[in-house]
DNA sequence: CTGCATCCTCAGGGATACTG
DNA sequence: CAGTATCCCTGAGGATGCAG
């Protein structure tokens, strides 16, 4: 992708289609993998790629903390820093206006597409 | 992309690479296409067809209000409806946020990468 | 000026299989 | 359980050209 600024980033972690939903399930309380994955299945699947790096990105940011124990079989929890707290209180923020607003979005599409799209 | 939730797609836009600059611009006041991409441009390349294609998401969600005067040469301004700035608001408080920590982030990165990265 | 239509590329991300 | 590695394919999105 195009050089943006470097804050692009950093949103683009945090607004992507799992980054939201890995946010708002940690803001609740801390997950494990397995846990994380079977909770956003409900709402789209994820693979383990996709929240395994997902996770990994957050990490790096500073935003999930990540708490492996030394145990057999592994045992890995995740949960927000201070720093992620506040991204996802932000990230919920905007999830909860789409969510009241949908309904309106969802009305003004039918008009644009009946006006627009097959007139 | 795979099936998600509706409203997914809604914070797509809004939270799209260009929707995010789009909003900001506009929720100071109403711009012209061509002066939109210049003002962006500032900060990252714009095709005409994604910013095209970003300012019909929008006006289709009834975040955009699209205001073609009938003169030759065409004349275009583009501004919030007030959705679009209950949108536009939200998103710059998480843009606003990502600046401020920006700082943190990096720092965070950089730890990360020295622990793990090229130890 | 404001935009559609077209072509083409390249990397995001799904499926699958394997490891500690 | 918690990942990593590999393959592969779709589609986002840049470049270009044309039209009203």
């Amino acid at each position: 992708m195009a050089v943006l600024c470097p804050q692009r980033l950093t949103m683009e972690h945090v607004t992507s289609r799992w980054g939201v939903l890995v946010l708002i399930r940690l803001l609740e309380r801390p997950h494990r993998f397995a846990e994380l994955r079977r909770s956003i299945r409900s709402v789209g699947p994820v693979s383990e790629k996709m929240l395994g790096q997902t996770l990994r990105s957050l990490e790096r940011d500073g935003l999930v903390d990540r708490d492996a124990k030394p145990v057999v079989p592994p045992h890995v929890d995740y949960s927000l820093t201070d720093l992620g707290r506040e991204a996802a209180e932000q990230v919920r923020a905007l999830a909860l206006w789409t969510n009241e607003r949908m309904g309106q979005v969802a009305k003004a599409r039918e008009v644009y597409d009946t006006a627009n799209g097959r007139a």
